[in-house]
DNA sequence: CACGCTGTTGTGAGCGCTAACAATCTACCT
DNA sequence: AGGTAGATTGTTAGCGCTCACAACAGCGTG
């Protein structure tokens, strides 16, 4: 059987033109706005447009202009609920700007799968590139490998000369450090996410100063993976501790790095006959959907994905038409969510 | 200041022709691997490639073959848990195949911003399109926007003549239902995800069946929007028909059709003071990471959302290569995961 | 030794578009 | 009326690549 429509190429801007009786030209002014078009030649021209169902073919156009009007979005482990956030904003913001995005999602950061991503990328030429690279190896591996089309890091610190876009991490465990010490604890424990991770690193810096600024000696840092399942471990040992109550600062408060650690940390106390927040109030960070469902809700705090991203885009986009030259780096501020898991017993 | 470096264009072809002494064409039969190169030529040429750092122009190439070898994925809700790993299978699927693919993320699954999607990746000159569709609206506007190019649907169900991939939802609720069933509950209630959403549909149908088949009337179905707070309204209803223990069926056994509607249920059913799954088994649909960690563990079906991108991948080349002309459709297996929510009193 | 075959390489055209320039047509001024 | 600036339109030359075909070498064969 034929398939004679397959065949059928589709219409050229020649088509165009001679079905609107003007030159080749002329289609491509009005179609690119061009002022100096006569009103009534522009309606014809868009009319035989329309007729034909002209498309501009972008191969076409990429290849005089050399503008392939395509950036690239590096992310790994995008099924967590963070990076998907930014990666939905990303992908919004760029279309506004009139750009195509292509994802390549990487299961781990390595060196070699980076390498790959960009250059994947890189034959597709694609502008530049934003990197979703929560960790410092990621970023080191990022500024090595110097690409050639610029990179805007999220989440990717700035100790190196990247230009990026953070949330302000820093800030927003030094408010629920200050919020859960004006409830009235005498300190605040911690369980901290996975060295390397530069959100770990500033989450458990921002508790850290609110309490040696409250001339509080911070209690031993209690480490996890980012996992329900490190948290519940993690909680165990608080657990532990906290009925022991001897010899060690009393855990009545604790900061956990992510909500998912603290949905953890929150079952290891219940089942260690420990209420929350009677007896231990705990705060997470993310505020990822399912918190304000956490047996107690959770205390957390929220991150503004939609901004990190139009920002992030907005920074490759003056990189990329030259209107930025420097390694520039913003931060977005975070908001505390308060919810009973921190609520002090006497409100509750 | 002068940027020198910035107006020297990347080498074309033609560069590495007159450093490797052959005609561009030879480097084209190299690039292409074309056997018909004499070892050493071919060598010279690779050398030549390094040397100058030549990367083919994906536009020029994409003008000449008529292949842009990108494809487009359409997907609503990219922040949950099963679009975004969907999303990740798709992305490396199609990487493999050689293909660039450009993801548009929609908010609402409005007919207009699905047009608008199809409208954007089709000015880009995508091959083909995967959208993952979970709503019936979206199919319907799907199938009559008549894309000018395939389109394959993932969660689509087969109702329409668009060929795609699905998870066999009713299959998962049968075998949630039969467990549930198996493990001496009288009855099973349901807690249905939105109407409009193919899935809720058939996880609904699947639950019913098996019912019917062992000659149970099913009861009344609750239904939610899939948020954790409707579970929790859903589950307030079925504590208090739990307590109440007159006049209805009597509440023992629940199947929540998402585990973030369940993770509510659990709250709303621990707080009417009824234990779980002593008192009532709960069982989600899923398998969210943090559904190990509810309380209790939850019970719940496990999607191969991999293998869905593979298999929805694969199908769409098949088709924009002509491989397929049919509207197949693609079922694959869940599994049941068996957890502590639905663990008999006496196992426990 | 002419012939045809296969393997290898080169030449030329053209994909559909934009940018630069050329040509023409107005409108307005002196 | 003549001239000129400005608006409007057309012409031409590539962008960097692949495809179709031509050219030529080396080889075995009748």
């Amino acid at each position: 059987m034929v398939h004679p429509a397959e065949d059928v190429r589709p219409p050229t801007m020649a088509d165009v033109a001679r079905e609107a009786g003007v030159s080749h030209q002329t289609v491509s002014r009005v179609l690119s706005g061009h002022p100096n078009v006569r009103a009534a030649t522009r309606e014809q021209v868009t009319l035989a447009i329309e007729r034909l169902g002209y498309r501009r073919n972008s191969a076409a156009r990429a290849l005089v202009t050399r503008r392939t009007r395509t950036l690239g979005v590096i992310a790994v482990n995008t099924a967590l609920y963070g990076p998907a956030s930014t990666l939905t904003g990303l992908e919004e913001a760029a279309r506004e700007e009139g750009y195509l995005v292509s994802t390549v999602s990487l299961r781990t950061g390595e060196a070699q799968g980076l390498k790959d991503a960009i250059d994947h990328l890189a034959s597709w030429g694609v502008e530049g590139v934003v990197a979703i690279t929560p960790q410092r190896s990621h970023v080191q591996a990022l500024a090595e490998l110097d690409a050639p089309f610029p990179v805007v890091t999220v989440e990717g610190g700035h100790q190196l000369d990247l230009p990026g876009v953070s949330l302000d991490q820093e800030l927003g465990a030094r408010m629920v450090t200050e919020h859960l010490l004006a409830a009235g604890h005498g300190t605040v424990w911690h369980v901290a996410g996975p060295e390397d991770w530069l959100e770990s690193e500033a989450r458990t810096a921002g508790w850290r100063a609110v309490l040696e600024e409250s001339g509080i000696r911070p209690p031993r840092v209690l480490t996890g993976d980012w996992s329900p399942l490190s948290g519940y471990r993690a909680g165990q040992e608080l657990a532990g501790l906290a009925l022991a109550r001897r010899g060690t600062t009393p855990v009545t408060a604790v900061f956990v790095a992510n909500d998912q650690m603290a949905l953890g940390v929150l079952r290891a106390l219940r089942e260690g006959g420990i209420r929350t927040p009677a007896q231990v109030a705990v705060a997470g960070f993310d505020d990822i959907p399912e918190a304000e469902y956490f047996p107690p809700p959770l205390t957390t705090v929220r991150q503004d994905f939609a901004a990190i991203g139009r920002r992030s885009i907005g920074l490759l986009v003056d990189h990329i038409e030259g209107r930025a030259r420097t390694a520039e780096h913003l931060l977005v501020e975070p908001q505390l969510i308060m919810r009973a898991s921190t609520r002090p017993p006497h409100e509750a």
